[in-house]
DNA sequence: CTATGGCACGGATT
DNA sequence: AATCCGTGCCATAG
């Protein structure tokens, strides 16, 4: 069904042959470029046999290329295919320096900033306005904080360790706050929200009242309460609807999330880290008619081998005493194999999926086809639970530069919910779930009345006769 | 009588 | 086996 006109990817990996195999494989898939990253490193730690070497080559092609290069075979591939996308397993994005062959290329990121790297990308941000007894405090507060990038130490512990007054401790803060991420370093979310606002306001006249919804009905808002949100405002509930969606649409509870797509909000699956993502799609060339080039971030650099000269000294030893060791060399080597294996089952699921979703991924969420895992497993011949894996805590980022879960390629209804947003934003009279889902049927969506009203929920879109 | 939300069922998906 | 999702039926509100 799909055309697979794919660049020749190499044998490199045999289908998992033993139980043991199958089993690795497994784990490795289900794990993201961070998890896998740590994995790698612990290995390498425990695991004498095994060893990182300077020798960079393709992941995906294995032919040599320089560090912090892409593989000029695999990345502009000599395909002639112009239709079909270019996949590869990049490992040219180290997680501290990356250098790029096209920086127009790269479409403007602030998630590539790791974890790790925040307090000092804001600190940078601050350096030039603060004294240096100021910076001090400014490292202070930004190693205090947590994922989020909000402050979990109170100000006044930082103030009473350096024994400076509060207020100044509280001005350094104040001066965080400002730097992008905006509201870094708040204490909390609602705090977060309000440097925001304020920094908009600056530049926009807003609502005042938008102060207020956040100062007193946050919860309300995080669970869609609209109408109870209006009567604390005294306002009636569209109006407190129109104010949670500015909030939802403009501001960030999280500063070191970046905004994350439009992905729902909905309570307390945001769980992601701040990280980067585990694949980047660009899109290249001619405006129109792009081509797709899908990176699959791998998180090291240099090849992982078998240490040779452990291998010489085990195969010298004695055989009662090698046991072990060799039960260590057999590990390493299993290793090796299962991430070769991995690899290419990544590669293959984005062969499909960028193929299969092209529309989606260059115009956005009203082309996106419902696909199934399982559908896309018997594509590549593969069991569905492999997909699963491949598929769970993974994210990508769009050639537009959002990042979304992986997962969203198999929303089962996210083109539809999407037309009937847009029906309802260009609706002149607030039109009934009956009457939505006669308009959608003539675009070839057959849903039921109740489905509309389900999805006018999961939108959280209000019943026509509270609209207008 | 119309519009919509709650509940529950069954089939698909994971 | 557990979960998700679309749908029908029914109660309620306007």
């Amino acid at each position: 069904m799909v055309s697979q006109s794919f660049i020749p990817i190499q044998k490199t990996s045999q289908r998992p042959t033993t139980t043991a195999h199958l089993a690795q494989t497994m784990t490795l898939l289900g794990l993201n470029n961070l998890e896998l990253l740590e994995k790698i490193q612990g290995e390498l730690a425990n695991n004498p046999a095994l060893e990182l070497i300077d020798d960079y080559r393709c992941p995906t092609c294995k032919r040599r290329i320089s560090k912090n290069q892409l593989c000029i075979f695999c990345s502009y591939g000599n395909n002639p295919d112009l239709d079909a996308p270019i996949i590869f397993v990049s490992s040219r994005r180290d997680f501290n320096n990356s250098t790029y062959l096209n920086p127009e290329d790269i479409p403007e990121d602030n998630y590539s900033v790791q974890k790790e790297d925040l307090p000092t990308y804001v600190l940078k941000q601050v350096a030039t306005e603060i004294s240096s007894e100021e910076r001090i405090l400014a490292a202070h507060i930004l190693t205090g904080l947590d994922e989020d990038g909000l402050l979990t130490t109170p100000l006044e512990e930082i103030a009473r360790y350096h024994h400076v007054p509060f207020s100044k401790v509280q001005g350094v803060a104040k001066l965080i706050q400002r730097c992008d991420p905006i509201g870094v370093s708040a204490s909390s979310p609602k705090e977060a929200l309000l440097v925001q606002l304020s920094t908009i306001k600056d530049r926009h006249d807003i609502d005042p009242l938008l102060e207020k919804a956040i100062e007193v009905g946050l919860d309300l808002i995080s669970r869609k309460q609209y109408t109870d949100l209006g009567k604390l405002l005294d306002v009636n509930t569209q109006k407190a609807e129109k104010l949670a969606k500015f909030i939802s649409d403009n501001l960030n509870p999280f500063p070191a999330r970046a905004h994350w797509g439009n992905i729902r909000h909905q309570s307390d699956t945001i769980t992601e880290r701040y990280r980067k993502p585990d694949v980047i799609i660009h899109a290249q060339g001619d405006k129109n008619n792009p081509q797709l080039i899908v990176e699959i971030i791998w998180p090291i650099h240099g090849s992982l081998k078998i240490n040779k000269d452990f291998q010489k000294i085990i195969s010298e030893l004695p055989s009662d005493k090698a046991k072990n060791w060799n039960q260590a060399l057999e590990q390493a080597n299993l290793l090796i194999k299962c991430l070769n294996q991995r690899n290419h089952t990544l590669v293959q699921l984005m062969q499909i999926l960028s193929t299969l979703q092209r529309d989606f991924i260059l115009q956005g969420d009203t082309h996106l086809k419902p696909t199934t895992r399982a559908k896309i497993a018997k594509d590549i011949g593969v069991h569905e639970s492999t997909i699963s894996r491949a598929v769970s805590s993974k994210t990508l980022q769009l050639p537009s530069g959002h990042i979304i879960p992986i997962s969203k390629f198999f929303d089962r209804s996210l083109h539809i919910r999407t037309t009937m947003k847009l029906i309802i934003d260009n609706e002149a009279v607030p039109l009934s779930d009956t009457k939505i889902a006669k308009l959608l049927s003539k675009k070839g969506y057959n849903i039921a009345r109740r489905t509309v009203a389900k999805y006018r929920a999961m939108e959280g879109i209000l019943p026509a006769h509270l609209r207008n």
